[in-house]
RNA sequence: GCCGGCAUGGCGCAACUGGUAGCGCACCCGACUUGUAAUCGGGCGGUUAGGGGUUCAAGUCCCCUUGCCGGCUCCA
């Protein structure tokens, strides 16, 4: 009889054979399934995730990992990335290995290559890849030591690096640590059915035991390049993207969900629904609003300023461009130049003999507001009684984005930002910032987003402006803020601009997604830099600390986010179009122009087909549009001064009495209703 | 900024290995008027992003510029 060792399971101690492995427990032993949806994959023991083939030890705590958990989906991922390097080196021998870690939905792995991948490369490297997983290849661990590692991966200079850097992979690259971890090196070998090994790659694992449990749930997405360790110092690498899932119909419920995220892109929706566009006469990142277009966001901005108004903000305005002197100041030219348009030389002098008479001035656009606010606070002596002073304004800034990076109205490289400056005592931060927070939410709430969390970036050590005392407290002061709201709240530590702790508030949009739409920021930087003070009440002078305040981050990308959220179909009180009315036929048509005129009165967006489409046309128009309110008007209709409702999700509501109808939609226009 | 791909009338697309631009929608004109997602007929519209080159001949091949797309880096 084997010596007997026990471990723990389910909380439940349980002897087992000397030499147990974790998967002859879990799979073997207590009959969980090996392969289908709730297949285990591999084991967590004593909290780390192991291969199935893990031995285990006297006293361990053992839990099954599920192919279908979060941790699954990654080992799934993590072993269909080796999958594909392995098909890559069959095609070409001469391909360099890089990191291949699991990502959001899928993974991704880097090679050096001669040539870039085509797309009929990567079809080639799937079905090889397929054939790699119907060969049922096991991954087997083994332990190296660093010479060994190095004797067996001598061919692979990027490997190589790891090896170097082991115990700092964290530093590495993002995602090397998936190659390297800090304690020992380990090499997993793909083993084919004969026994002999096909593939092997320095990897720190764990791994599925087998290729089979990929089945044909994988896709290849797209290659791009990027640069090795994340540094553009660094040589580019062609990076392959791909997904996995468990099964044939998640990859496909994945790629609807792609199609759908693809069907809400402003960028297209905004070309298709006639909102804005990016003349190449204009220039990279510069958009153009149609009046379809305007009307939303004038609708989006006139809200705003009201709940401002409501709020205790004064409305400034400032210029586009300003001398230079200003932005010495404020120091952007010291640390943001690279983000700012080139200067223009303006009012140089030269004499007959080319010298220079009079120097001239560079102007700058602006790339932020905050500094002209700071000119307005100090354009005269501040009293304590005038705290908090809230400056709003729509201010519009230009930002020289790289020329990748700019992308639909999301990253553009002029924009609005509905920005706001709150000077403050020191002790008025608690208060303003919880009155501030919940400000931000309840807008953001107006405009249909109501899933959020929170991120709290805190001090990076290593560069900061302003004292620990008050770094501390105001870092103290924006967690119990966010605490209090209930919301999740995600540290960020060493995430903050070195002038001050900011909170981000992202919103979760109708599929899912996330975006970082408002940032509350303290700044003890500026206020110094521009010598601001206040007058207290015991008589002495004292510094303000000012809050900067975004709420849709940028006008144009909020309006991209709500485009997105809403597929197009915006709630009755943004639509461009808020009611199209359309006549059965000609003589009907005297009758929808007098509901229109009277909705007309109320302020809504109405329109009167009269066009010589035929009628079912005039429906089809008005849904495409993704019109609100179609009001139809036919001789039943007529007869009895009624009109008939076609809502945009199809659905009708027949011979409504016209001063109902118009009830109906002036309140859902007035309440912000979210439908129709 | 870097790597790769792309650029044909307002929009979506077509034009075999280079042989001299075509379709649908939209738009304009006309006829028709029919109760819930496409009535019929006619017409206008492109020096194929811009510039340069190769060739007897370029939308198709080469180079530059601009813009777009996907990543990388960046997003104070």
């Amino acid at each position: 009889m084997p010596a007997q060792i026990t471990v723990s399971v389910d909380g439940a101690e349980r002897p087992v054979p000397i030499g147990t492995t974790a998967g002859g427990l879990l799979i073997d032993e207590l009959g969980g399934a090996a392969r289908g949806a709730g297949a285990i994959v591999v084991a967590r023991v004593d909290g780390e995730l192991r291969d199935l083939a893990h031995v285990l030890t006297a006293g361990a705590v053992v839990e099954a990992v599920t192919i279908d958990s979060p941790d699954g989906l990654a080992v799934l991922r993590h072993s269909t990335a080796h999958v594909l390097a392995q098909a890559v080196q069959q095609a070409h021998p001469d391909a360099r290995l890089g990191i291949g870690p699991p990502v959001r939905d899928g993974f991704y792995y880097d090679f050096d290559v001669a040539t870039p991948f085509t797309p009929e490369d990567v079809k080639a490297l799937e079905k090889a890849m397929q054939r790699i997983v119907n060969e049922g290849q096991t991954f087997v661990r083994r332990v190296v030591t660093d010479d060994q590692a190095r004797a067996e991966l001598a061919a692979e200079p990027y490997k190589l690096e790891l090896i170097g850097l082991k115990g700092n992979a964290a530093d590495a690259a993002e995602g090397a640590a998936n190659e390297v971890g800090a304690g020992e090196l380990t090499i997993y070998d793909n083993v084919g059915r004969d026994g002999q090994v096909v593939w092997k790659d320095l990897c720190r694992g764990p791994h599925l035991p087998t290729t089979k449990l990929i089945t044909n749930g994988f896709s290849l997405m797209r290659t791009a390049a990027a640069y090795w360790r994340g540094s553009e110092k660094n040589p580019q690498l062609q990076r392959v993207y791909g997904t996995a899932w468990p099964t044939k119909d998640e990859l496909r419920a994945y790629v609807d969900r792609l199609a759908e995220a693809e069907r809400r892109d402003h960028r297209k929706l905004g070309a298709e629904l006639d909102l804005f566009s990016f003349p190449d006469e204009i220039g990279s990142g510069l958009a153009v609003f149609h009046p379809r277009g305007g009307v939303i966001r004038k609708a989006m901005e006139d809200y705003s300023r009201q709940r401002h108004e409501e709020s205790g903000y004064e409305f400034v305005y400032s210029p586009h461009i300003t001398k230079s002197a200003l932005f010495e100041t404020s120091g952007h030219l010291d640390w943001y130049a690279e983000g700012m348009y080139p200067p223009m030389h303006l009012d140089a002098e030269l004499d007959a003999d080319g010298a220079v008479r009079k120097p001239g001035q560079d102007y700058y656009l602006k790339p932020m507001n905050c500094p002209f606010h700071c000119l307005v606070f100090r354009a005269r002596g501040r009293s304590y009684r005038e705290l908090p002073l809230r400056m709003f304004e729509f201010g519009s800034v230009y930002r020289y984005e790289k020329s990748g990076v700019v992308h639909g109205l999301t990253r553009v490289r002029g924009m609005t930002q509905d920005d706001a400056h709150i000077y403050v005592a020191v002790d008025q931060i608690e208060s303003e910032l919880a009155l501030l927070l919940t400000f931000v939410l309840d807008l953001l709430k107006d405009y249909g987003l109501d899933d959020f969390y929170l991120e709290l970036s805190t001090k990076n050590p290593d560069k900061y402006v302003g004292s620990d005392e008050v770094w501390q407290q105001a870092t103290d002061t924006l967690r119990k803020v966010a605490q209090d709201s209930g919301l999740e709240l995600v540290p960020d530590p060493g995430g903050a601009a070195f002038y001050g702790p900011k909170i981000s508030v992202q919103a979760r949009d109708a599929i899912g997604r996330t975006w970082q739409m408002s940032t509350i920021q303290l700044d003890f930087n500026l206020p110094e830099r521009f010598g601001l003070e206040y007058q207290a009440a015991d008589g002495t002078r004292q510094r303000p600390v000012m809050i900067h305040r975004a709420l849709f981050g940028s006008v144009e990308r909020f309006f991209a986010v709500l485009l997105e959220h809403y597929a197009g179909a915006f709630p009755a009180w943004l639509a461009p179009v808020q009611v199209v009315a359309i006549p059965v036929a000609d003589v009907f048509t005297d009758h929808l122009h007098d509901v229109a005129a009277r909705l007309r009165a109320q302020g809504i967006r109405v329109e009167v087909d009269t066009s010589d489409d035929r009628f079912p046309k005039k429906i089809r128009n008005a849904q495409k549009a993704k019109v609100p309110f179609m009001l139809i008007a036919g001789e039943d209709d007529v007869s009895k001064g009624a009109v008939s409702f076609r809502y945009r999700d199809g659905s009708q509501k027949n011979a409504v009495p016209v001063d109902d109808a118009i009830t109906e939609i002036v309140a859902a226009v007035r309440t912000r209703a979210a439908t129709p």
